[in-house]
DNA sequence: TACCAGGTAAAAA
DNA sequence: TTTTTACATGGT
C-alpha cells in the first residue's frame, strides 16, 4: 500500500545534495540511494511505515514526492506526522537566504556558500537520538561509531516487516534503560559508554530528564549547561546534541577535531589549530556558525578547493 | 603491528 | 589543582 504527498521546501533547496549525506546510511534504518531518502517510522504491535523522499522540481521551484509505504492503509494522522517528521528531519522549510547573505563578508564561505546553494542541514528526529550518537561518537572514529550506531538500533529498536524486508527504528529510551551491560558491549560500545547511555535513557523513562523540553530556553548555553551535569555529557557532546538534535546552528562544537582540521584546511592552510582558535575563527559566522561548519564538512567531502592565498 | 580516530570521567600526581 | 590513563572498533 504506497500514499503519496507532495512537499513544498522553501528556496533554495537542493535535495540530491541534501540527502547525500546519508548515502552510507543502512536501508533497513535510513539511507538515501538513487536518488531516494528512506525513513522507517515504526507503530504499534510490529508494524511500520517506511517514508520514501524524491525530488521534483528544480532547487529554486523545489518539490518533494513523499511516498509512505504500509502494509494497510495509513490514517490520516498517521500521513499528516509523517509528512511533519519527514519535514523536520529535512529541514526543509529552513530559509537560507539570510545565511548566505550573511556570509558575503567571508569570502571563503561566500565561494562555498555559492558552490553548495540550497543545502540545508539535516535533524536527528529526537533530541535523545543526537545525544546518543554523539556518545557513541566520542573519541572514535566515525566509521566505527557508525557501525555500533546501526548495531545499537538492530538490538535495541522496534523491528517490523515490510514485502519481506527488516526494518528497524531507532530504540526507545524505555528499550535502552532496560539494557544489560553485555548486549551495549555486542554493540561494541565500551563498557562506559553503555552506562552512559542507559543511565540517561533511565533518567528520562523515569520521568527525571525532559531533552526535548530543553528546547523552550532561548539561551544555548543554558542548554548547553544542563546537559553537561549529566554524567558522560562534556562540552563537545552537549554542543554537538543542540546542534544536531535541536537544530540550534548557531552551535558549533569548536574542539572536535574534524572541524577544527576543516577551519585549518579553509583558513589556516592545513596548519593545525586548537579548540579555541576555531572558536575564535567561527565568530566570523555570528549566529551560523554550526550550519557554516556543516559547510565545511560537506565543502571538504566534495574536495573543495580553499581559495587562493593572498 | 602499531597507532590514531569528530572525548570523558576517574585516578594519580 | 593539574596531568595522566583507560576505553572500544575500524582504517591505515
Amino acid at each position: 500500500m504506497d500514499t503519496t504527498v507532495i512537499l513544498h521546501p522553501a528556496p533554495p533547496y537542493d535535495f540530491a545534495l541534501s540527502a547525500k549525506i546519508f548515502s552510507a546510511g543502512d536501508p533497513a534504518i535510513r539511507s538515501y540511494r538513487a536518488g531516494v531518502f528512506t525513513h522507517t517510522f515504526c507503530g504499534g504491535e510490529g508494524t511500520g511505515i517506511v517514508a520514501g523522499v524524491r525530488a521534483r522540481g528544480s532547487v529554486d521551484d523545489p518539490r518533494l514526492e513523499l511516498t509512505l509505504h504500509s502494509a494497510l492503509p495509513p490514517d490520516p494522522g498517521v500521513v499528516e506526522d509523517a509528512k511533519t517528521r519527514v519535514e523536520k528531519i529535512l529541514n526543509i522549510h529552513d530559509d537560507l537566504r539570510a545565511f548566505y547573505s550573511d556570509m558575503q563578508d567571508d569570502p571563503v564561505m561566500k565561494e562555498i556558500c555559492t558552490r553548495l546553494r540550497g543545502l540545508k542541514s539535516p535533524t536527528t528526529p529526537t533530541v535523545f537520538e543526537a545525544l546518543v550518537d554523539s556518545i557513541i561518537e566520542q573519541q572514535i572514529s566515525l566509521a566505527a561509531a557508525h557501525t555500533m550506531e546501526d548495531k545499537l538500533v538492530k538490538q535495541f529498536g522496534a523491528r517490523f516487516v515490510l514485502k519481506g524486508k527488516e526494518f528497524f527504528c531507532y530504540p526507545t529510551p524505555a528499550r535502552l534503560a532496560s539494557g544489560r551491560p553485555g548486549q551495549f558491549r555486542s554493540c561494541g560500545l565500551s563498557t562506559r559508554k553503555g552506562e552512559y547511555i542507559r543511565d540517561i535513557s533511565r533518567l528520562i523513562d523515569e520521568g527525571n530528564l525532559d531533552l526535548e523540553g530543553l528546547r523552550r530556553y532561548r539561551d544555548i548555553d543554558q542548554i548547553i549547561g544542563e546537559l553537561m551535569k549529566i554524567r558522560g555529557i562534556g562540552r563537545w557532546t552537549a554542543e554537538l546534541t543542540v546542534l544536531r538534535g535541536m537544530h540550534r546552528v548557531e552551535a558549533i562544537p569548536a574542539d572536535d577535531l574534524g572541524i577544527r582540521k576543516l577551519i585549518s584546511h579553509f583558513y589556516r592552510n592545513d596548519e593545525m589549530i586548537s579548540g579555541d582558535e576555531a572558536r575564535s575563527i567561527a565568530e566570523r559566522w555570528g549566529r551560523w556558525k554550526g550550519l557554516a561548519a556543516f559547510y565545511l564538512i560537506i565543502a571538504g567531502g566534495l574536495e573543495i578547493p580553499p581559495p587562493r592565498k593572498k
